[in-house]
DNA sequence: ATTGAAATAAACCGATCGGTCTTTTCATAA
DNA sequence: TTATGAAAAGACCGATCGGTTTATTTCAAT
C-alpha cells in the first residue's frame, strides 16, 4: 500500500505541530515552524496538506480529541454522577501533567483569536464548545434521574458556569505562569459541585 | 509647542489602532493595518513610535484605561459595597453596548497570544489583572468593615471566582457571537454576590 | 518672512511569508 | 533487474513583512 504511508505521515505533521499551533496560534505559526517540528520538507507538507488552513484545522480536531478523549476516560472510571462532574476540576488542577493541556485549552487559545479573523476554525471551537456544554448537560440530567442530583438543578447553567470558571481560571494560570488562581477557582468549582448533591 | 502635536498624533494613532490590535492581535495586525486605520504614512507611524511593539504596548494600556475608567466611573455612582461588585456582571451584560469591549476583552485577547510569545505583553497583561483583582479584593474588604458583606468571605476567593467567571464567559459570547451563555454566567454571578450580604 | 518640527510619498532593505514546481529518492511489483 | 509511481526534497515564486532612508512638502510659531 502506497496510501498507508502518507497517511502515516499526515498523522505525524498533526502530532509533531499539535503543540507548536497551540502555543504560537495560527498567525503566529508559520510553515518553517511546521517543517522544523516534523523535521520535513516543504514539498512533504504541501503534499499531505493542501494549505496551512488545512494543516490547523486538522490541529484543532487533534487537540480536541486529546483533551476529549482524557476526560472520557476518567470519567467512565467513576461511579457516582457527583464524582464524574468532579473530573473537570480535577483535572484542569492538574493540567501541567498532561503535555497536551500544558500548551493551554486549545478551545481558549482558539477561540480569542478565531472569533473575528478566521470563520473556519470558529465554527471548529463552536462545535466544540457545545459538544462539552451538551455532555455536561447530559451527565447533570442522568445524576437527577438517578436520584444523586438535587432535582432542581438547572442543567444548562451549571455547565456554563463550569465552562466559564475552568476557561477564566486556565487563562490566567496560563498568564501568571502560576497556578494560585486556578487552584482556588477550582477549589470553588469543586464544592459548587458537591453542593448539588441530593 | 511642537512636541504638542506629535502627542497629539501619537494619541491619535493609538486610538485609531486600539480596535485592530484587539481584534487581529499583536501578530495578525500589520504595519498596514495601522498606517490604513489611521491614514497617516508609514514615515509618521515610524516618527512617533520607535516599532510595532511599541505601539502594540501603548495600545493594550489605553484598552485597559477604558475598561477601568468605565468600572471606576460606575463604582464610584453606587453607595452599597453589594452594588459595586454587581457593576461588574451588570457591565459584561451589555459589554455591545461598549465600543471598547465589542472587539473583546482586552485582557483576554492579549492573554491567550501573549502568555507563550510575547513577554513584555505578557507583563502588562498580569499587571492589569493582579490590579483588577485586588480592586475587586479591596472592594470586599470594604464591604465587611462596613457590615455589608458576611465577615467571613474570603476577598480574594471572590475576586478569583468573579474574574474567571467573566473571563471564561466573554470567551463564549464571542466565539458564539450570542449573548447566552454569557447572560447566564452573569445571572449566576449577580446571585453569588447578592448571596454575601450580611 | 524665517525657521524647524512634523508629515508626506516613495524607494529601498533583507527577511520571511504561503505556496508552486521540478527534481530526486526509494520501496514495490513485474 | 528494471520499470513504476508515490513520497520527499529543495529550488524557486511573487507578495508581504517590519523597518529605514530619502527628498519634499505642510504649517504653526517666532
Amino acid at each position: 500500500m502506497k496510501t498507508q504511508k502518507s497517511e502515516n505521515t499526515k498523522q505525524l505533521i498533526i502530532e509533531k505541530t499539535s503543540t507548536v499551533f497551540n502555543v504560537k496560534g495560527y498567525a503566529g505559526t508559520s510553515i518553517k515552524d511546521v517543517m522544523s517540528a516534523t523535521g520535513l520538507s516543504k514539498g512533504c507538507v504541501y503534499g499531505n496538506f493542501e494549505n496551512k488552513d488545512e494543516i490547523a484545522l486538522s490541529v484543532f480536531d487533534y487537540n480536541f480529541a486529546k483533551v476529549t478523549q482524557h476526560m472520557k476516560e476518567r470519567i467512565l472510571a467513576t461511579k457516582d454522577s457527583l464524582e464524574r462532574l468532579l473530573v473537570y476540576p480535577h483535572t484542569y488542577k492538574n493540567y501541567f501533567r498532561y503535555p497536551y493541556l500544558q500548551a493551554g485549552c486549545p478551545i481558549l487559545n482558539t477561540a480569542t483569536e478565531a472569533d473575528d479573523t478566521h470563520p473556519a476554525l470558529q465554527k471548529r471551537v463552536q462545535k466544540a464548545l457545545a459538544f462539552w456544554k451538551t455532555s455536561i448537560e447530559n451527565q447533570i440530567k442522568r445524576g437527577i434521574e438517578r436520584n444523586e442530583i438535587k432535582a432542581d438543578t438547572d442543567p444548562t447553567e451549571i455547565a456554563v458556569v463550569m465552562i466559564s470558571m475552568i476557561e477564566g481560571a486556565f487563562m490566567q494560570a496560563k498568564v501568571n505562569k502560576h497556578m494560585t488562581e486556578l487552584n482556588i477557582a477550582m477549589s470553588y468549582l469543586e464544592r459548587m459541585i458537591r453542593n448539588l448533591k441530593a
